[in-house]
RNA sequence: CGGGGUGUAGCGCAGAUGGUAGCGUGCUACGUUCGGGACGUAGAGGUCGCAGGUUCAAAUCCUGUCACCCCGACCA
């Protein structure tokens, strides 16, 4: 069994935090709230960022980069934009230390003092709107599609690492439009893309939404978004596209010369997710033993194990196993260690989550075959050396698909449809999971709910049926389901 | 910011009534092992969070301070 893995039945956060230190993942910092990201973490994050970057650019958009720090007065021109940021920005106030003349070490110098401060960007809507100013002028300038990859920083009381840390790495997206229409299915686009990724890629399922007001970004018309559900029973949102409308158009005075000749404020949309989905791909699949990954983004997909040591003969061998793999497009690595015991090996490389190992021992070559073991269901296989590309490829399909699957039947299985509010409030505290139910549309009834029971609505489901119902609190009318939920 | 807790070796911990620091794990070397987290032997590693104070003597007592963790309010 695992080696000091709290199990998830006894404790999922500690579960969740040693999964993280174990499989290598990530450290703490000596900066409150801020990860290193360590280089496996690195490494599947990387996958993500790839990924994703290729289908930004298959439809039409562009890498750009904005400036990390952002004069304090930018902030405040959309009101409701610092409503939501001004309260976790990290301010520069100076741009110099000095020698203490007491002989503390350094201080900050008095006579350093900036002119006017400068946040550390929360999220950078404020300087790309202000730089849009400049770069559009009439409707040939449009649209803009534009994303950049970088760091921000939101000053969070409580921080967990990956799901929410004071410094996070995105994508964020802005885009501008010459009309509502045309933002309006940008924003759509982008949804549809994430949700693809979170599905295909990560193999976790996910609700697409619309947020209700209260949930909304901070300056968006609407904002939507992809939901997924942990093991735990709680909610992850996993990405959000926002349409903006003309809100940050109107607030840094974007004006456009449109088709008729006429000046119209631009419309346009951001959205971005982050290094989040790190944490939310953790929670979807691991277990007790360790990182579990899906193919697609597992950094190393096949490791290979000469057993009981790296012999010659087993590297040979294992080498042109490497080859048949590679020319697959498999990645694949040898374990050429000859200090540890296959034992110890066999539980590392689950604890960090290489999907497929193939054991390769003399016992297994005399019978012309080696053993193949899945991360997913932990299962064994003697498999044939002829052919073992073509069963490998298959098997790493499979292990995605199943690993989708599995999670979608967990999904579905803490879902829960519910009418009376008894039985909203048993089923959140017994059960957990989504809880499907009616409710009356008022931000007021929304947020009563939250304080009695903690619960959110995740979102309001694009594909729910029209359905006439009655709100679970109060007891009017509504034509929809949505889904609450306890969220991380 | 409210309530609780903890700071001693890389990590996890023990050190009653004060006497100058230890256990597990990890690390290094050598040997025996090796098909599911091996074992033996020998080593390296700590200004006990920081600053004062009491004392012949402080990890231990006192004062202050800093940091971190957990529970709330806020959040990708």
């Amino acid at each position: 069994m695992a080696k000091e893995i709290t199990s998830r039945a006894d404790d999922y956060s500690q579960w969740y935090l040693d999964i993280v230190r174990k499989a290598r993942l990530a450290d703490n910092s000596p900066v409150r709230g801020c990860m290193v990201i360590k280089p496996h973490g690195f490494a599947i994050w990387e996958k993500m960022r790839d990924s994703l970057d290729a289908m930004f650019k298959e439809t039409g958009h562009v890498n750009a980069y904005f400036p990390l720090f952002i004069p304090k007065s930018f902030l405040s021109k959309e009101a409701s934009h610092v409503e939501g940021f001004a309260k976790e920005c990290a301010v520069v106030t100076h741009y110099r230390l000095k020698n203490d003349p007491n002989g503390g070490g350094v201080i900050v110098d008095p006579e350093a003092k900036l002119e006017e401060e400068l946040i550390v960007r929360p999220t950078s809507e404020t300087i790309i709107w202000h730089t849009y100013k400049d770069w559009i002028k009439s409707y040939r300038d449009l649209p803009i599609l534009i994303n950049q990859w970088a760091n921000v920083v939101r000053w969070e009381m409580r921080t967990r690492p990956f799901l929410r840390t004071t410094e996070f790495l995105w994508q964020e997206g802005h885009t501008a439009h010459a009309t509502a229409e045309e933002a309006m299915a940008e924003t759509r686009l982008i949804l549809d893309i994430y949700a693809r990724f979170a599905e295909e890629y990560m193999a976790m399922p996910v609700i697409k939404g619309v947020k209700t007001a209260n949930e909304r970004f901070a300056g968006a018309d609407d904002t939507f978004c992809i939901e997924a559900l942990m093991q735990d029973g709680k909610a992850l949102q996993a990405g959000t596209s926002h349409f903006l409308g003309q809100n940050f158009a109107k607030a840094f005075d974007v004006l456009f010369l449109n088709k008729e000749n006429q000046q119209e404020h631009v419309w346009a949309s951001s959205w971005g997710v982050s290094t989040r989905l790190v944490g939310g791909l953790i929670m979807t699949h691991s277990d007790d033993d360790g990182l579990v990954l899906p193919p697609k983004l597992a950094p190393v997909q096949v490791v290979i194990v000469p057993i009981p040591k790296p012999f010659p003969e087993l590297l040979s061998e294992a080498d042109k196993i490497v080859a048949q793999l590679r020319a697959k497009g498999i990645s694949v690595k040898v374990d050429t260690d000859d200090q540890n015991r296959p034992g110890f090996k066999f539980a590392e490389y689950e604890m960090i989550g290489v999907p497929v190992r193939i054991g390769l021992g003399q016992r297994d070559l005399d019978a012309g075959q080696v053993e193949v073991a899945r991360r997913d269901t932990k299962e064994k296989t003697s498999v044939p050396l002829e052919g073992i590309a073509e069963y490998v490829d298959q098997l790493l399909r499979d292990i995605q698909d199943n690993l989708f699957n599995r999670a979608k039947a967990h999904r579905t299985e803490y879902t829960t449809a519910v009418d009376t509010w008894d039985d909203f409030v048993s089923v959140l505290e017994n059960k957990g999971g989504f809880i499907s139910a009616h409710w009356d549309g008022t931000s007021e009834t929304e947020l009563k709910i939250k304080e009695m029971t903690k619960a959110t609505i995740r979102c309001i489901p694009l594909d729910a049926p029209e359905e006439q119902g009655a709100c679970i609190l109060t007891g009017k009318p509504s034509s929809q389901r949505v889904l609450f939920a306890k969220a991380y």
